[in-house]
DNA sequence: AAGACGAAAGTGGTTGA
DNA sequence: TCAACAACTTTCGTCTT
């Protein structure tokens, strides 16, 4: 007796991706995660492999990255310490450090906490899941932690966090997206997108043309037909070596507009280019490589003759 | 009239000396 | 740090439906 979710209860999607790892069920259409029992698996994501400064590895419960204080309340210690230092000089010393450390620590927070209000809105705007917001607070916690943010704005860093969370979550927005929700300019996103990750040596793995299909193709409103083909040409695609130095998007703009056509749900090349963020020119170069590619003319001219 | 096509010039980012 | 380079965009003229 399982009960099996097939369509999003918020949106009707169809496009329900089940995460494994995270043990959670995702509508790439509108961003709900319907079902979530996660399981941490996310520590393994730093390595300290230089040595020196081992520091900083975490061990213990999971912490929630949502809140500005995880419950974590480290100081400089208390009394019980004091007995241990003999010279007054010491102890000035002593205090003057954890006055430091106060200081410190109530600024960061501060900070923390403007910063996931900050995270929170543009995370909502794009609908993007608690998995990936998640992801994106403890990104830049970290961020904060090891003083990337100096020489930045907190906005553009938050939204750099939310892009890495959302490659590494498979649920990619483009910087473009991120860039109209936060109102970062998009080169600034990319580097400090760029800095952080690999300042924090968070790993990335390129980004899957296949992921925009879902989200590009609903919104074309298109059958899940089309997008199945539209995946299968990208597979193919990825054979013949044409996805490797491309925009990701240009590539499933392409795709999902020849399967468009095979299927007799023709959508213009400037429908298609709006809604993955490319010109219509990308997308003709793109076409005009996968129909000789993969020898699709064929296939093409067949699905013409039905209309008449 | 709208869409598709392609050429040419410009832009921003990556790479390698 | 600079120059070469590929991908992508912008713009525009022409062809097709």
């Amino acid at each position: 007796m399982e009960t099996m979710v097939k369509k999003c209860p918020e949106c009707s999607g169809i496009n329900l991706f089940w995460n494994r790892d995270k043990g959670e069920i995702i509508c790439k259409d509108c961003g709900l995660v319907i079902e979530e029992k996660m399981v941490d698996f996310g520590q393994e994501w730093r390595d300290f492999e230089d040595g020196e400064d081992v520091s900083g590895r975490r061990t213990g419960a999971p912490m929630t990255y949502t809140k500005h204080d995880q419950g974590l309340g480290t100081e400089v210690g208390r009394t019980g310490d004091l007995y241990g230092l003999k010279s007054k000089k010491d102890r000035d010393k002593f205090f003057r450090l954890r006055k430091w450390q106060y200081r410190i620590s109530t600024a960061i927070e501060r900070n923390l906490k403007l910063a996931l209000a900050e995270l929170k809105r543009v995370s909502s705007y794009l609908k993007l899941p608690k998995s990936v917001e998640e992801e994106a607070a403890r990104v830049y916690t970290l961020a904060v932690q090891r003083g990337l943010v100096r020489g930045r704005s907190m906005e553009s860093v938050v939204a750099g966090a939310l892009y890495a969370a959302c490659r590494r979550h498979e649920v990619p927005r483009t910087l473009d997206e991120l860039s109209e929700a936060s109102g970062i300019e998009r080169k600034e996103i990319g580097r400090t997108y760029r800095f952080v990750t690999r300042e924090l040596n968070v790993k990335i793995l390129p980004s899957n043309p296949a992921d925009y299909i879902p989200r590009f193709a609903s919104s074309l409103e298109l059958s899940a037909k089309t997008q199945s083909k539209a995946v299968e040409i990208l597979e193919k695609a990825h054979g013949a070596g044409l996805t490797s130095g491309r925009g990701p998007t240009g590539i499933a703009a392409a795709a999902l507009y020849v399967s468009a056509l095979l299927h007799g749900e023709k959508r213009t090349q400037r429908e298609v280019a709006d809604v993955a963020r490319v010109t219509e020119v990308t997308i003709r170069n793109r076409y005009k490589e996968l129909l000789d590619a993969l020898k699709l003319e064929k296939e093409l001219e067949r699905s013409k003759k039905k209309k008449r």
